[in-house]
DNA sequence: TCAATCCGTATC
DNA sequence: ATACGGATTGAC
């Protein structure tokens, strides 16, 4: 059997035969490439050297897609560098693929890419993916064009635009240096009702007129569409183009090149448009910074606040951090002198702020009329309903649909929490006793820690319900409801009930009459840190929307006048709470007065990541401890690190670390780090 | 003493 | 996933 024999000999040598020995012409200028691969590995978060062939020299450009083989695969990648020589001792291997030569990354996106990625504790590539969208293939061969709808601007809209800034404290003078080319920063707290998206349009206006770009990001779709209105008529058309996930491929990447390619140098949208690649950066903006839709929920969980921090640190643009409300963040950017503060004149508050009337717990006494008393709407609140009602549209901000209130205790109202697990307790369906949110177990036996009460309180039980209801008792009054995945943008100027989540309140033709605010305990009773904070953005947000007391505009807000939050409405004054809210968190060690950061997955797997962490010497480290996963899974906990703000980076250095060797090691379950979380529950 | 094989590690 | 180097093993 000779012959079966040489046969198999010959197939073993074919198989074994290297690859043909292709000649390789190297590019003639700068032949290695410096190329971001896209690995999920922490340890991999690195440039990685590949020759370019002559073939290429033209198209593989910095900031440009290549597919590259890495580590026996074809992976993705963007060029970073062109550079004469490697530092690399092994073998290079050729680019596989010059994807296109479009240069998607713009250097300056490519180094706040970086930044992020270190502040965040995350790789690289990761941040890349939310700057730059997938590509389209047919959208890059087009001819690039201005934005349509060209048209001059508006002037007596810019006017006033402009004319609204003078209501603040340097407010002009934060406009002319913008307009000269200067890089002032500024925490912006708007006046009630004012006109905000005019306001940064004419600042987006005075910094393309120094010949710079401008980004603003704001939190949802409702926004972006005012903005865009008002930048329509106060760049003019075609200065100015929209940038949202929700755009479709085609026509994200159309807007993204727009930008890229200096055709637009005005880019607003939603917080996929933070790392737009505008050309020579002149203004950031962040409205309602507060929001959480702006905290991204993709690896790395960057804030569109910080981002665009990083952003206007590195190019040296001015900065606007602006909304109603103001956060601890805000506060603390103002403290640690980056930024300063633009608030308005007080007088200009007194003048534009609805009286706002508190109604404590102690001092609710019921309506009379029979059907606000079924559902214990307070008597105020009816009364001021009723005589607004005559005069226009009132605004009714109840909690989101489907939430079922925590409990407090009766008598002091300390949350009430699970004797076992510490979760938070919460009224069952109809007539269930209470039981914990987390662990299920009923609730029998309770005594408050604090007071060693044994009764519950429900907040504002079923408030919605409560707002419906309100309805009945102005029957002639049509009821309108904005919320959930129905939302309205506006409504007219007419009497209405108009019902709505926070977040989800439409804007009223010449302002609501009044407003009521019903779910403040609700609000308050929310386990996270931010609660205060958060309850006062909502609150802020809905009486923004109110006329000004001087034209009867009233809000009524269910809650203790002593608390702070409730005086900081009644004062208008978000930014003294903020600084309140800065300083509490100074006292508790929390996010923004340190740097914290939260790793969470399998127990095993942040059990290992608490072992191979080597924080710096100042940081405390808390747990891991057990927290509740979905049913069935296994085992969740959570490791809680805390530096000082100094530490922050080294603090980051270090998780980025740990993760590296846990990825270096193939160890199993992967671990989310989340650095400054925007929510800890 | 040397080659075949195993294992861990880097991945250009 | 795959390729490489160093260590280990086993045959001479």
């Amino acid at each position: 059997m000779a012959e079966h024999g040489e046969q198999l000999e010959l197939i073993r040598r074919r198989v074994r035969r290297p690859p043909a020995p292709r000649t390789f012409t190297p590019a003639p200028e700068l032949p290695i490439a410096r190329v971001v691969v896209d690995v999920p590995l922490a340890h991999l978060d690195r440039l990685f050297d590949y020759r370019v062939p002559a073939s290429m020299h033209e198209s593989c450009v910095p900031g440009c897609r290549v597919r590259v083989r890495f580590a026996g695969q074809e992976v993705d990648g963007f060029v970073l560098e062109r550079v004469a020589r490697s530092e690399h001792g092994g073998r290079l291997v050729p680019l596989r693929r010059v994807v296109s030569a479009e240069p998607v990354l713009s250097p300056e996106v490519a180094r706040v890419a970086r930044l992020i990625a270190d502040r965040y504790a995350g790789t690289l590539y990761d941040v890349l993916r939310l700057a730059v969208p997938p590509r389209h293939a047919r959208v890059e061969d087009e001819e690039t064009v201005a934005p349509a709808n060209a048209g001059g601007p508006d002037a007596r809209a810019v006017a006033e635009a402009e004319a609204r800034w003078q209501e603040y404290e340097a407010g002009t003078a934060f406009l002319a240096a913008l307009r000269r080319g200067d890089s002032p920063r500024a925490v912006w707290t708007a006046l009630p009702a004012e006109d905000w998206s005019g306001c940064l349009a004419a600042a987006a206006a005075a910094t393309l007129a120094s010949g710079r770009g401008v980004v603003i990001v704001v939190p949802d779709h409702r926004d972006v569409t005012r903005l865009d209105r008002a930048c329509r008529r106060i760049l003019g058309g075609g200065r100015h183009v929209v940038l949202t996930a929700e755009l479709g491929p085609a026509e994200r990447y159309r807007r993204f090149l727009a930008a890229r390619r200096d055709r637009v140098r005005c880019v607003i949208g939603t917080r996929a448009a933070a790392l737009a690649p505008v050309a020579d950066l002149g203004l950031v903006v962040c409205w309602d910074d507060g929001d959480d839709l702006h905290a991204e929920p993709r690896a790395p969980y960057p804030h569109v606040r910080e981002m665009l921090a990083l952003r206007a640190h590195d190019a040296r643009s001015a900065a606007l951090i602006a909304g109603y409300a103001c956060t601890a963040e805000g506060a603390q950017l103002v403290e640690s002198g980056w930024a300063r503060r633009l608030g308005p004149a007080r007088e200009a508050v007194r003048a534009r702020a609805p009286r706002v009337f508190a109604v404590g717990d102690s001092d609710v006494e019921l309506a009379r009329d029979p059907v606000a008393r079924a559902v214990r709407l307070p008597h105020r609140a009816f009364e001021v309903a009723r005589a607004a009602l005559a005069d226009g549209p009132v605004l009714v901000q109840v909690p989101r649909g489907g939430y079922v209130p925590a409990l407090a205790c009766q008598d002091c109202r300390e949350r009430a929490r699970c004797a076992a697990c510490s979760g938070p307790l919460q009224l069952g369906s109809a007539r269930q006793p209470a039981a914990c949110a987390w662990c299920g177990r009923p609730a029998t036996a309770w005594r408050c820690p604090q007071c060693g009460g044994a009764r519950f309180r429900a907040p504002v039980i079923g408030s919605r319900r409560t707002a419906e209801e309100l309805g009945r008792a102005f029957p002639t009054v049509p009821v309108r409801v904005s919320g959930g995945d129905r939302v309205l943008a506006e409504v007219g100027p007419k009497p209405a009930l108009v019902i709505a989540t926070p977040g989800a309140e439409p804007v009223a033709e010449g302002g609501y009459a009044a407003a009521l605010l019903l779910d403040g305990w609700l609000l308050l009773m929310r386990a996270d840190l931010r609660a205060g904070e958060e309850t006062l953005r909502r609150w802020l947000n809905a009486a923004a929307l109110v006329r000004p007391g001087s034209a009867g505009g009233a809000v009524v807000v269910t809650g203790e006048s002593a608390l702070p939050v409730v005086q900081a409405l009644v004062r208008w004054s978000p930014g003294w709470y903020a600084e309140r809210e800065l300083a509490e968190r100074q006292a508790a060690g929390f996010p923004p007065a340190v740097r914290l950061a939260t790793i969470e997955g399998p127990s095993e797997a942040v059990r290992e990541t608490a072992e191979l962490l080597e924080p710096p010497p100042s940081a405390e480290v808390l747990g891991p401890v057990p927290i509740p996963s979905g049913e069935g899974d296994e085992e969740t906990a959570r490791l809680i690190v805390r530096t000082p703000r100094g530490d922050g980076a080294a603090l980051a250095a270090a998780l980025k670390a740990a993760q590296a060797r846990r990825s270096a090691d193939k160890a199993a379950g992967t671990v989310r780090v989340r650095v400054d979380p925007h929510a800890l529950g």
